[in-house]
DNA sequence: ATACTTATGCAACTTTGTTGCATAAAAATT
DNA sequence: AATTTTTATGCAACAAAGTTGCATAAGTAT
């Protein structure tokens, strides 16, 4: 991890009102170094027993509530975590994207220039966000 | 339940090849008589204790092998199971629309006349298949 | 340096999901 | 209709995931 990466990682947390300490900046590191969506178990496999598990929920949480990170829903019962783009804020998302699956790997991935199209509902439904999770075989795996 | 369902529901299992046990009726009776989509501790709830948790696991498992239902993604750690229409089968399955999940009720819908749309994958991807999932308010909740 | 505020770790617990195996029930065969 | 074969269920025992309260530690503010 760079440098300016870890600069960054610390502006981030001091936007978002948060106060920086070690885990939060470590499952920072992990979010940047990692290509794809993380889920809960990866943080106790990637960083050891460095963090105890209930610290790593209440971070997630809370990163959630910043707009730090956002989840993606999975029908395997792992929600998956990744990081949002830099303009998403408490209760502003911007990351309106496709998310892929891939049943290869298992990796799950933003693909941030793909969008989450128009959906038109039937009348007298108030529409808040939209998911869309693609699943097949991804780049690499082909 | 009326009969005509009693005997279709009879009818289904047979056409999965699937043995006729009291559990599989029982929770098929559960989705034909719930409007929503059903997370695994709801049939704990609705049933009482009549069976086994194994036994739904295990029985939900088999009707999503079977394409009797289809299931839809969360981000609460809870997967929603829903029937799938009469023309899904095994490796073939047909119910391609949005689903609504409501803030306030909680309930998630299949919108059946609500198509998933068209996504345009980047170059390298291969697509088999296509989650929508919307939340918002629905329409009881406005 | 001290007071104040917030995050962490631990214990204890609940809920969710899995596996192996004996038994029960359903379907097929005679 | 009785017997064999196949398949599903229930139980126990366990593993993994997620939650809550509370004492302590670490981070921020004064
Ligand atoms: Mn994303
Ligand atoms: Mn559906
Ligand atoms: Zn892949
Ligand atoms: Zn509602």
């Amino acid at each position: 991890m760079s440098n300016k990466n870890k600069a960054s990682i610390t502006e981030l947390l001091r936007a978002s009102k948060l106060s920086i300490t070690d885990t939060r900046v470590k499952i920072l590191e992990l979010f940047m170094n990692s290509n794809g969506a993380l889920e809960h178990s990866s943080f106790e496999k990637l960083a050891g027993q460095t963090f105890d598990r209930v610290t790593v929920y209440r971070t997630l949480q809370t990163f959630l509530d910043k707009g730090i990170i956002h989840s993606i829903p999975t029908t395997d019962t792992s929600i998956r975590y990744a990081l949002c783009k830099s303009d998403c804020s408490e209760h502003d998302h911007h990351d309106h994207h496709v998310h892929f699956k891939c049943e290869e790997c298992g990796t799950t991935t933003c693909l941030e220039d793909t969008d989450v199209p128009e959906i038109h509902l039937p009348k007298g439904y108030a529409m808040h966000n939209v998911d869309v999770v693609v699943s097949g075989v991804c780049k690499q795996c082909k």
